[in-house]
DNA sequence: ATGCCCAATTTGATTGGA
């Protein structure tokens, strides 16, 4: 069996503690981080280490910043999107006991119309055509993050509040369904799943107390991976925590 | 109501997140 997750931390320096003791029960083979917001000397590279993980990494100050933390050691580890050149560190893929495994902090985009709106758009252009040729060289990949799109209205606590809105236009939506198109499937929704499932809550207005948010963090696999995927789940307990982040891991769980 | 909360920097104010 294996596990890989993902989870945007909204600041690692804030959330190493929650982190640890995250990992400490529940043991992944991988798992991607988004929004760690730390230069690459600030990484806490010793505490991981310590947990009994190894771990790429790759940010900037404030803003961004992902990592790859694995149990066995990342292949090929790349950062960023090849042939697209970007100031912002979003993604960080390895190979990791043969399978692709590629992080992603998808654009949030702002507003439609918007110059961030249309950088998420060229992102995501590249981020395809990238994801193309990944797929062609490598069976079994997965890809995971903060995609910062809910793919329909299922996913959208309130879709007529939100229609049109950043995360559920159209044109993000579309994104979403080429990725898919590629030939990589959406785990959580191979399983029957609670309506109502998020995997984030605004800090602002009590959303989680009252359940109010949206599923923008998931986990594609290619057609080869699918075959292995025995659960997907969103792991809410972290935003329990006091100082939480405003998303929730998402976990697969893989048959060897 | 271009607002609420949170994190980080530009710090007792602003920007971005989603």
């Amino acid at each position: 069996m294996k596990k890989f997750a993902t989870w945007n931390v909204n600041s690692l320096a804030v959330r190493l503690p929650q982190l640890l003791d995250w990992l400490a029960a529940h043991p992944v083979d991988a798992l991607v981080l988004q929004e760690t917001k730390l230069t690459d000397d600030k990484f806490p590279t010793m505490e991981i280490g310590e947990a009994g993980y190894q771990v790429q990494w790759f940010g900037q100050k404030t803003y961004n910043g992902v990592a790859l933390i694995t149990r066995e050691r990342a292949e090929n580890v790349v950062k960023n999107i090849p042939g697209l050149p970007d100031e912002q560190a979003r993604v960080i893929a390895g190979t990791v006991g043969g399978v692709r495994v590629i992080g992603g902090y998808f654009p949030n985009g702002q507003a439609p119309g918007s110059d961030k709106f249309a950088y998420k758009m060229n992102w995501l252009d590249g981020l395809r055509r990238w994801l193309a040729d990944e797929l062609r060289a490598h069976e079994q990949l997965v890809l995971m993050g903060d995609f910062n799109i809910a793919p329909e209205d299922q996913d959208v606590y309130d879709p007529v509040a939100w229609a049109g809105q950043i995360h559920c236009t159209t044109e993000e939506r579309a994104h979403f369904q080429a990725l898919l198109n590629l030939g990589l499937t959406d785990a959580f929704r191979l399983f029957e799943q609670a309506p109502k499932s998020w995997s984030w809550w605004d800090y602002r207005n009590l959303a989680f107390r009252k359940n109010q948010g949206l599923r923008i963090d998931h986990i594609l696999v290619s057609e080869a991976l699918k075959q292995r995927v025995t659960a997907c789940e969103i792991d809410k307990q972290p935003r329990r925590n006091e100082r939480p982040s405003d998303h929730a891991p998402v976990i697969v769980t893989l048959a060897d």
